[in-house]
Formats: structure tokens, sequence, C-alpha cells
DNA sequence: AGCGCCATGTAAGTGGTTACATGATTGT
DNA sequence: ACAATCATGTAACCACTTACATGGCGCT
């Protein structure tokens, strides 16, 4: 499933420029999926070579143009297949868990930074999420409310154990848990 | 944060060959990162090649020739100062999620096979990190501590919210049910 | 005056995957 | 017999990232 696919898919729910795709890919898919432009200008001109999408230029004044791409029947008939013979993969590469396991050759103001650096990421995460769930309310649909459902299950757990576990990686020493 | 590093890394906690470290990345790196031959030979040789590894070969007999790779002082130096500079980044492309996303597209049995797939996968993953844990207690250490508690935690929400919510993917009929 | 948003793209580089190539040993 | 494990590597390919290139508008 590449950046083209997921284009793909999220203009089955309605036209959107290249722009408009990356905040949809931060919004909807923040928590297990990224890309960036160096993708998705690639993708849309490639499916619109293909006839998967069409695309209308919309000049503005003041603005350089707007180019909005939508889905074609042949590009909805392509994305189904696609889903349908799909076997997904789960990639990941946490760099901060990588870093985190091998804490003992890492400063411990470092350590620290890191930590709370990820933690904050994942609050954002979170509130990214909820305010999706917020939307759900008015375009019902199952998959999405599952995503978000899962994503906010998962980002508030790894919170939890960042807080509650965070001190077997920072073991301060009682002069520093009294300067604090 | 590259193959290159994580091996290099790896060899921190013992002399290995390419085999073994893809061994290691299986089971110590499972639920946050993954590497095949083809990036572990490679960053092997590159790494002998700077002088960051020694490799000694080992002819065994019925066996091909195994290379036991050893971090030197430099590498150890190397690998401390290239985690005090790096700023971690979370890549996560899970496809899963993104099909799931669009669960609308997929047909029903397709789609329980996707579910069913998956949660096969994070049991499978759950137990390796339980067995990681158990041998912690005979080489203690807390970066591989926090990290092989947060898998477990996160796996296990994982798995949770799958099967408390999957009703919301999968509405059976009542035909269904009563077949099942 | 300067930052952030809107808006599109390309070119070079990176890093990893996949397929191929080889082959004995051990267990079922 | 057949599969799995041990054991190493290369070459072609692929997908994505990063840096570059351009530029007006609106807010503070």
């Amino acid at each position: 499933m590449d950046v083209k696919t997921l284009c793909l898919g999220l203009l089955t729910q309605g036209a959107a420029s290249g722009y408009d795709l990356k905040k949809r890919f931060e919004t909807c898919f923040r928590s297990f999926y990224s890309a960036g432009y160096g993708s998705i200008y690639p993708a849309l001109a490639y499916l619109a070579d293909t006839d998967l999408v069409t695309c209308e230029e919309i000049s503005q004044d003041g603005r350089p143009d707007r180019k909005v791409y939508r889905i074609t029947d042949k590009g909805r008939n392509y994305f189904t297949e696609a889903l349908s013979n799909h076997h997904p993969a789960h990639k990941m590469r946490s760099e901060f868990l990588a870093m985190v396991f091998f804490a003992e050759f890492i400063p411990p103001d470092h350590l620290s930074k890191l930590i709370d650096d990820r933690t904050t990421e994942l609050e954002q995460t979170l509130a990214q999420l909820e305010e999706m769930s917020a939307t759900l309310a008015k375009h019902p649909d199952a998959g999405v409310e599952f995503v978000a459902g899962f994503g906010q299950t998962i980002t508030r757990a790894a919170l939890e154990y960042m807080r509650q576990q965070r001190h077997l990686l920072t073991k301060e020493t009682s002069a520093q848990r009294q300067a604090s």
C-alpha cells in the first residue's frame, strides 16, 4: 500500500488538491501513516496519467493555481480491487524505542528530553484523534471510527506507560529530586 | 537510525554473526523495528570496512563459514556519539489500519480475515515479549526492560481493542451469527 | 520586518526490499 | 521425502525523503 493507493482512497471521500491531501494524511492517518509533498505530488501526477483521477485547474487571484483532483469510476474500481487483493504489512520503525533500548549509552539529560518530546508528540496525536472522533458524529463511517478509536486506545496506553514507568530510565538521585 | 547503527548497538551486547543479528532483531526489536538479511549483511560489511567492528571467520565442518563480528572501541565511541546527537523519528506505516480505514470497500470475508491475521500477529508478538521479559531477570537492563514493558502494554491494549470493537467492522446478520 | 500559510513541483540521494545464488544438516 | 535451520552474500529495483525553486497574502 503505497502513497499512490492511499491518495486514491482519500479521494473517494471527496475531491482535493495535493495540498489538501497532505492535510488529510496528517489528520486522518497521523497515528499510523505519513506522507510528504515529495511523494504526494508525483503520486497524483501518476494517477492523472493513468486516468484513475481527473485534474481540474482552478486559477485563483493572488494565490498559485489550485489543482483539484477527482476520482474516476476506473479509479474507484482500481482501488476496490487493490484493497481486495492486498495483504497488509505492519511496518514500524520507532527510533525512539530503539534508542531507549540502548538507554545506558545515552546521557541522562538527553534521555529525559527524548521522553518528554515523545510524550508531547503522543499528546498531540491524541488530541487530534479526539477531534476526529468528534466530527464523526456528522459523517458516520465504521472503518474511520474503528481506526480513530484504535489510535486513541493505543496512544492512551502509551502515554500512561510512559508516565508510570519513566522512572525505570531516569533514576534520579535524591539530590536531583530535591532540585526539581 | 539505520540498520547499520542498530547492528552496532546490538553488537554492544555481545559478538554475533549476521545470522545471529537477524534473530536478535526479530526477538528484541520485533514490536518496533525490522531488518532483513539484505540490509544486515551490507551493514556489517560497511562496519568492518570502517573499523567499527572486527570480523573473525570461523570455519565449520558441514556448515558454511561463520563470520563473527565484534564491536571495537572506535565502534563503541561512534555508537555513543550517534545516540547522543540523534533526534528520533517515529515512523510507522500500518497498512492494516490504512485498509481498515477504508473498510467499506473491502468484502466482509476478506475484512474478517485481515482482522484475524493481525490478531494472530499481535498474539505472537506478545508471547515473544513475555519471553523476553522472563529472561530479563538474569540480565537486568533498564532500557530493555522499559522497551519490553512498553511493547507488552501496547500490544495488550491493541488486542483488547480489536476483540471488543471488531463488531464495528463485521456487522454480522443474525443468519451469520446462527451459522457460526 | 518577519513568520506562517497557501500552493506546486523537481532532482538527486538514501535506504531498504526482493529475488537470486548455493548447499549441507537435522528433525519429522 | 520434505521442511526447517544454519549460513552468506549480491544486484536490481523501488519507494520515499530531502533539498531546492518560486512567490504572494495576511497577521503581529
